[in-house]
DNA sequence: GCCGATTTAGTAAGCGCTTACCGGTAAGCG
DNA sequence: CGCTTACCGGTAAGCGCTTACTAAATCGGC
């Protein structure tokens, strides 16, 4: 028996019975609402729990009825962060997490939350002890192989998100194909552009691939040029963006009328690469984000971007786990819609923005 | 035994011993790295984990070993949030957060979130489930009173933010006091500003107490008078701070030259209706906040504010929460030191800025 | 007023781990 | 070669709950 030791005992189920005069089994019974205790011993029970601070164990509880009411969810920890707006605001992970914590609660789930470092080393031990604790797992990106996810699945559910379905977790993710769809068509039909990149995210990530392969098989359908390859490869961070831009800028190249990013962050990057060269978006470049974060309004120019849902994106997730965790088998993946966000960053005209109540009335900044 | 049925039974400690032909004894030994099992033996514990894909389970560990190696963290849940700046951004609590979870991580903790409406009725009881299981909570706010900390106290260590410090828990706040102090004498002094006001925060909330107090004292020794009370009552949001000069300029009230808010949000808030109104910040009334939270700079103008050290705040709530679950017993209350941040809301000129790689520079604007 | 049908309450068997305790085996020594 | 000293590993006793099973108590209905 190791494990910190507490100065004073604390009260368990048997100092509850005794001082009430009961069974254990009775007071278990009116804490949990089961059987039907009578009104006398309710009460007297009830009385004995509040004289002693009587808490029940988490732990003894989660051994005895095989439920822990814990959800874990795991994300990568950012590593370096040069950008402000990257560090500042609640991005991707974090809204997602929000609507993650919220269905929990609607269960009586809590949230077991760890990050886990860029370059962690034993990542898989980390999340298997965490896994451990919970009664099902939600894992964002790529932390876990396939067939460390398979692994795991055979102790707790694991959801993944924007990941790779399989047969032994389930992915919830946004409909890549048909936000790009729209994207390329507004870029290529309404604004006419004939020469577009795609400035990719993270090499392996499903999203992204379904992205480049949407950008490419659209813009292509729609007679554009088209530039991709290692060029422009980016790894959806703001940093990863810039750099890919100012890259290309030192080398000479010349750049597409149109930059299409993986996603919003990587857009932020690119614009501020292009600024810093004097380059005028969209007047001479036009960037697109993908996930519509809440800063992509803010910034200047605002944002043309698609929407992803994220905040359904997590209440999915939870509640996607949720049913796993019971008996049931659904599909293994499940594709929430996404919606084109036209902005100006593309090229359109200001619109007629909606009345925000927002402090940046009183000034704005970034 | 309620609860939810796996459909395919994991693996136990059993099935882990009896595959490698040991004792569940052995299996756990060289799982935890206690005693000095032989390197066979150890190495077909190992193997047979390794091909069961053993996980032990935390709450069989935690009521076995009493350490659960989770730490709660309890929040508010914003209720309207009319404010972009507020919702969107990583304020306060967020922060604190990110700072529990890293110091938890390097212990090899967890954190279960909870965050809970403003106006959810049995408070209590959902956080005697969590504390439950957890081996101590961190409360941000004022959640519980005195009384209820003490009876939850008796269960499980507490450590409270910006709380009353207690014979049962410990607080951890910032040094309210010397902030508060450099701000008016800054104010006074430096400015010259003869008429301040204080719009004060949640009227409960010891930080805007202590604020207050020191406030109303250094003014009032500085020389300047100053206008406190009812009508200049906030509630730390952005909103509250907004309806409070709101309701004063719709009176025809005259504003004083310099408005002390107790927050940064509060501080959003004033200006955001001073805005509105044409009211020119710092020209014809300067505005202070208290915290520096991110935003806080991007504000336009830039807000000078005290700066609370807000990670460190999270880092310390941990580690005191974790020493006290052992033998500790410290002081009841720790103080971090705050630091007077002078940008241009006070009235003080541009200040050079430090160089900042932030996409802001590619447009900006909240 | 007695017997079977209901309630209500108690007893005890685990849940899956950790670890105190002890027996067995091997190594060390005279 | 017999005995002490170490060292490993196994056995079993919980940790604090939930709940199946069973016993006791209560209640109707004749």
């Amino acid at each position: 028996m190791a494990g910190v030791r507490r100065a004073k005992a604390i009260p368990t189920i048997y100092d509850v019975a005794s001082r009430a005069g009961v069974s254990i089994a009775s007071v278990s019974r009116v804490l949990n609402g089961q059987g039907s205790p009578k009104a006398e011993t309710r009460k007297r029970v009830l009385r004995a729990v509040r004289a002693l601070s009587f808490v029940p164990d988490g732990a003894a509880r989660a051994l005895s009825s095989n439920l822990k009411e814990v959800v874990a969810v795991v994300f990568r920890r950012g590593g370096e962060v040069a950008f402000e707006d990257e560090e500042e605001n609640l991005l991707f992970m974090d809204v997602i997490n929000r609507g993650i914590e919220v269905a929990a609660q609607r269960r009586g789930f809590d949230v077991l939350i760890s990050s886990v470092g860029v370059q962690e080393e034993n990542v898989v031990a980390r999340i298997a002890a965490i896994a451990g604790k919970a009664d099902g797992v939600i894992l964002h990106d790529q932390m876990l192989s396939k067939i460390e996810i398979a692994r795991l699945a055979d102790v707790v559910p694991i959801v993944t998100l924007a990941g790779n379905p399989s047969s032994a977790s389930i992915n919830v993710r946004c409909d890549n194909g048909s936000g790009m769809r729209a994207l390329i068509h507004h870029l290529v039909t309404d604004h006419g552009y004939r020469n577009l990149a795609y400035l990719s995210g993270g090499a392996d990530s499903p999203d992204n691939l379904a992205r480049a392969r949407v950008f490419e098989t659209e813009a292509v359908a729609g007679g554009a040029q088209i530039q991709v390859g290692p060029a422009w490869q980016g790894d959806y961070s703001a940093v990863g963006g810039a750099n890919v831009i100012a890259a290309l800028l030192n080398r000479g190249r010349e750049l597409p009328r149109a930059i299409v990013c993986a996603n919003d962050q990587a857009a932020m990057g690119a614009m501020y690469a292009l600024a810093r060269r004097g380059i005028k978006v969209p007047e001479e470049v036009a960037v697109t984000g993908f996930d519509d974060v809440p800063v992509a309004r803010h910034l200047h120019p605002p944002l043309t971007t698609v929407r992803q849902p994220i905040k359904e994106l997590g209440l999915t997730a939870f509640e996607v786990l949720y049913a796993r965790m019971g008996t049931a088998r659904g599909q293994h993946e499940v594709v929430l819609p996404v919606q084109l966000i036209i902005r100006e960053s593309c090229g359109c005209a200001h619109s007629p923005a909606l009345p925000q109540a927002s402090a940046s009335v009183a000034g704005g900044g970034t």
